[in-house]
RNA sequence: GGGGGCGUAGCUCAGUUUGGUUAGAGCACUCGACUGUCACUCGAGAGGUCGCGGGUUCGAGCCCCGUCGCUCCCGCCA
C-alpha cells in the first residue's frame, strides 16, 4: 500500500503540488501569482487557476485575488456583498467573487459623504462595482483568516448593480456554521452554491474534467460524443422513455451508459475512446446516487487487461494529483473469490482487518440443530473476531444480529471469551479447546454466520463494517486502492438456476475456463475488473467479446436464445462485431463520485450543481412538472390515475 | 415497495416527556447610535397557518389517525 505522504492536512506533496499548479503563461489581469484559493484546513484542494485574462470592460480585478503585491494599484471589482460593518462613519464590506473574500473600506479620509452614506446601506448578498485603491492595512489590523487579509481596497465609489432580497438562506455562515437544511440549500440552490466550500468543490470538478481529457487525449484517446435519445436496453436498470412525436407509440430511451456505442467505436476503427459521458438510470436514489451521473467512459482496441489496468492507474494518479494527493502504483490486486472469503464483498476496505475466517471445524461436533443443518446443507461457519468487544452489552450485539438479519442471515453465532472461558447461547455445544481453536483471545468477541457462503458473505459483510466503525477501525486518512478481478461471468438464481450477467453480456468469458468446463457456464470467470478506494467501487470495466458468436452464445446462456431476438434487442451490437471487430476493452469511472472524495464531501448532491433529492425531484427548478395535456397529445402520451 | 430520523419566526434551534393564560432564544430583517471593524458593538421594533388535513378534549405545538416534504438505509441500481 502506498504510504500516505499527507493525511487531510491540505498540505500538498512538495513535487507533485509544484508540478500540477504549472500553468501556461498568459497575460495576467493580477500582479499577483495564482490565488491561493484561500484554502480551509483539511482541504485538499490546491488552487484554482486562471490562465486568460479576466478583466472586462467593467472590472478590472478579482478582489478575492489582491495580495500585498497589488498595494497602490487603482482597481474596479465586482462581486456580493459578504458581510459589512457600519461603524457610524466608517463602513466596511467584505466582497466575495470566486477568488475569495476581500475587505472594502469607506472611510471620509477618501470616500465622499454621499457613497458612504450608500455603501451603509447596500443590503447583503447584494451585486456591487467598487472602485478603489489597495492598500496595504495598518499592521495591528492584519486579518489572518484571509487570504488578502493584508490588504484592503479603499473605495472610493460603490455602484449597486445587482440588489438582492434579504436571501431565504445565509449565504456567510454563523460562527458554528451550522448550515441549512439540505431541502432549503436544494430549493435556493443559486445562493447555496454562492458558499464559498460549494464554489471550490466545482473548480476542482472542472479541474478533474480537464485532466481527464489531458490524459487521455495525452495517450491517444479521441473524445466523441453519443446519443442521448436512444435505444431502450431490456437488461440493466430501469430506462428513461422518450416518446417520440413523430413516431406515435414509439420511445427513445436515455442512455445507461454508452456501453454498445463505445464497443462500436472500435468496430469502426477509432481505436481509442473516451467521453465524460451523461448517464442515466430511473433507479431510486442514495446519497452516492443520482438519476442522471456523469461517467469516464473509455474503450480502447488491440488491448488486454493490463493495457486497461496500467492506463487506469495513470488516469487515477493524475486525478488524485490535482487535488493534491500522490498515489502510489501500481495497485495491489484480489479475486473475486479471495475478497468474498476474506471480507464478504467484492469492493472491500482494506484500512481495517477483521477478517472472514471458515470455524466450521470448530463447529462441526457441535450438537446445535441449526449449525447441524446449515453443515449438513453443505453451508459452513464463518465469522470475525472483534478484539475488546467482549465487552459490548446484549444489546449493542443485539443490533448487530439485527443487522446481519437485514442481510439475509438467520442469526447471529456469539461467543465472547473472558477469564480463558467462551461465554453465549451455543458456548455448552462446544469443545473445552474451542476457544484456541477459535484462536479467541481473552476480551474478544466471535460473531459468526452458518449457512451458504451466499447468506453468510453479506451478512459478515455488514458486520464486519458494523463492528470496524464502532471500534474506530475506519482511518480516514488512508487510501487503499484495490483492482478486484476474476469475476464470475455469471450469477445463477439459486432457485430457478437461470443465469444472469454479473458485469454485463458484452464482457468477454475467460478462455480457459470456457475450454475447462464447456458445460458449466456458472464456473466461468470474467475478463473483468473493479477499481476499489476503501470499499468504494470507483468504476469497472472488461474486456468485450468481439467473436459475433461467442456474443450470441452469451446472449443464449443469459436466456435469449431465439435469433430473431437477439437481433431485435441487439442487432445493432452484433452487426458491428460481425463487420470485423478488434480485440478490445475498456473501463468506465464514476465521475462524480471521484469528484465527492476528491472534495471531501458526503454527498453527490454537493458535486453536482442541481442535484435530484431521493425523491427525485429537482427543488430549484421544480421538475418534474405536469404539462399542459396539448403536449401530451403531440407525443400520442395519455395518462391514467394510479391505483 | 419497506424501515428509521427530521419538520416550531427568513435561518439555526428550545418548548412536546406530564395538554392549560398572550409560543421563546440567537442570527438575519427594519429604525436609531457608534471613526479600524472583520461573527463589530449597543438600544428599540417588527416578524408565527407550530408542514398539511382530520380526530380526541372544556382546551392541542404537545395525544391519536392520515397525508406531504426532506434525509439515511433495505429492496432496486446488467
Amino acid at each position: 500500500m502506498a504510504p500516505e505522504l499527507h493525511p487531510r492536512s491540505g498540505r500538498q506533496p512538495r513535487g507533485l503540488a509544484r508540478r500540477f499548479q504549472r500553468r501556461p503563461r498568459g497575460p495576467r489581469v493580477c500582479s499577483t501569482p495564482p490565488p491561493s484559493g484561500a484554502c480551509a484546513p483539511g482541504s485538499p484542494v490546491v488552487t484554482s487557476a486562471i490562465t486568460t485574462p479576466l478583466a472586462t470592460t467593467l472590472r478590472t480585478h478579482f478582489g478575492g485575488a489582491l495580495r500585498r503585491t497589488d498595494t497602490g494599484t487603482t482597481v474596479t471589482i465586482g462581486g456580493w456583498v459578504h458581510r459589512s460593518r457600519d461603524l457610524g462613519g466608517l463602513v466596511f464590506i467584505d466582497l466575495r467573487d470566486r477568488e475569495g473574500l476581500v475587505q472594502v473600506h469607506f472611510n471620509p479620509h477618501w470616500t465622499a459623504a454621499e457613497v458612504i452614506a450608500a455603501a451603509s446601506t447596500i443590503g447583503v448578498e447584494s451585486v456591487v462595482l467598487v472602485e478603489g485603491v489597495v492598500a496595504e492595512r495598518p499592521s495591528e489590523m492584519l486579518n489572518p483568516n484571509l487570504a488578502t487579509g493584508a490588504i484592503e481596497v479603499r473605495a472610493t465609489s460603490i455602484r449597486v448593480v445587482g440588489p438582492a432580497a434579504t436571501p431565504a438562506i445565509p449565504v456567510a455562515l454563523d460562527k458554528e456554521g451550522k448550515l441549512p437544511a439540505e431541502e432549503l440549500r436544494l430549493r435556493h440552490r443559486v445562493l447555496d452554491l454562492r458558499r464559498e466550500e460549494l464554489q471550490r468543490a466545482f473548480m476542482l470538478r472542472h479541474r478533474l474534467m480537464q485532466v481527464t481529457r489531458r490524459f487521455l487525449s495525452g495517450q491517444g484517446y479521441l473524445e466523441i460524443e453519443t446519443p442521448i435519445l436512444t435505444k431502450p436496453t431490456p437488461e440493466g436498470a430501469r430506462d428513461f422513455l422518450v416518446p417520440s412525436r413523430v413516431h406515435a407509440g414509439e420511445f427513445y430511451a436515455l442512455p445507461q451508459s454508452p456501453q454498445i456505442y463505445k464497443q462500436l467505436f472500435m468496430c469502426c476503427g477509432f481505436d481509442r475512446y473516451f467521453q465524460i459521458a451523461r448517464c442515466f438510470r430511473d433507479e431510486d436514489l442514495r446519497a452516492d446516487r443520482q438519476l442522471e451521473f456523469t461517467q469516464i467512459d473509455i474503450e480502447a482496441s488491440f488491448i488486454g487487461r493490463e493495457d486497461i489496468i496500467a492506463m487506469a492507474e495513470g488516469l487515477i494518479q493524475a486525478l488524485w494529483a490535482e487535488a493534491g494527493v500522490a498515489v502510489e502504483t501500481p495497485f495491489p490486486r484480489m479475486s473475486y473469490a479471495e475478497a468474498m472469503e476474506r471480507y464478504g464483498c467484492d469492493k472491500p476496505d482494506l484500512r481495517y482487518a477483521l477478517e472472514i475466517r471458515d470455524e466450521s471445524r470448530v463447529f462441526a461436533g457441535s450438537e446445535s440443530g441449526i449449525i447441524q443443518a446449515a453443515l449438513t446443507a453443505g453451508g459452513r461457519v464463518r465469522g470475525i473476531r472483534v478484539p475488546g468487544a467482549a465487552a459490548w452489552s446484549r444489546k449493542q450485539v443485539d443490533e448487530l444480529e439485527a443487522i446481519a438479519k437485514s442481510a439475509g442471515a438467520g442469526g447471529l453465532v456469539r461467543l465472547k471469551a473472558a477469564n480463558g472461558v467462551l461465554e453465549g447461547p451455543l458456548a455448552k455445544f462446544l469443545a473445552a479447546e474451542a476457544q484456541a481453536a477459535l484462536g479467541l483471545a481473552d476480551g474478544e468477541l466471535f460473531l459468526g454466520v452458518a449457512g451458504p457462503d451466499r447468506v453468510s458473505s453479506p451478512a459478515l459483510d455488514r458486520v464486519r463494517q458494523e463492528c470496524a466503525r464502532r471500534l474506530g477501525l475506519v482511518d480516514e486518512r488512508q487510501r487503499r486502492f484495490l483492482w478486484l478481478l476474476d469475476f464470475p461471468m455469471f450469477e445463477q438464481d439459486p432457485d430457478s438456476g437461470a443465469l444472469t450477467a454479473v458485469h454485463h453480456p458484452f464482457t468477454a468469458p475467460n478462455a480457459d475456463d470456457m475450454a475447462a468446463y464447456p458445460q458449466s457456464p456458472e464456473r466461468w470467470r470474467a475478463l473483468a475488473y473493479d477499481c476499489v478506494l476503501n470499499g468504494t467501487e470507483l468504476g469497472g470495466g472488461s474486456i468485450r467479446t468481439s467473436d459475433p458468436a461467442v456474443q450470441s452464445r452469451m446472449f443464449e446462456l443469459l436466456g435469449i436464445g431465439d435469433v430473431a431476438e437477439q437481433e431485435r434487442r441487439f442487432g445493432f451490437l452484433l452487426e458491428g462485431l460481425r463487420a470485423g471487430a478488434p480485440p478490445h476493452g475498456g473501463i468506465a469511472f464514476g465521475f462524480d463520485r471521484i469528484a465527492m472524495l476528491l472534495a471531501g464531501a458526503s454527498s453527490l448532491r454537493d458535486v453536482i450543481a442541481f442535484p435530484k433529492t431521493t425523491a427525485a425531484r429537482a427543488l430549484f427548478e421544480g421538475a418534474p412538472s405536469v404539462v399542459p395535456a396539448g403536449d401530451l397529445e403531440v407525443l400520442h402520451i395519455r395518462t391514467v390515475e394510479s391505483t
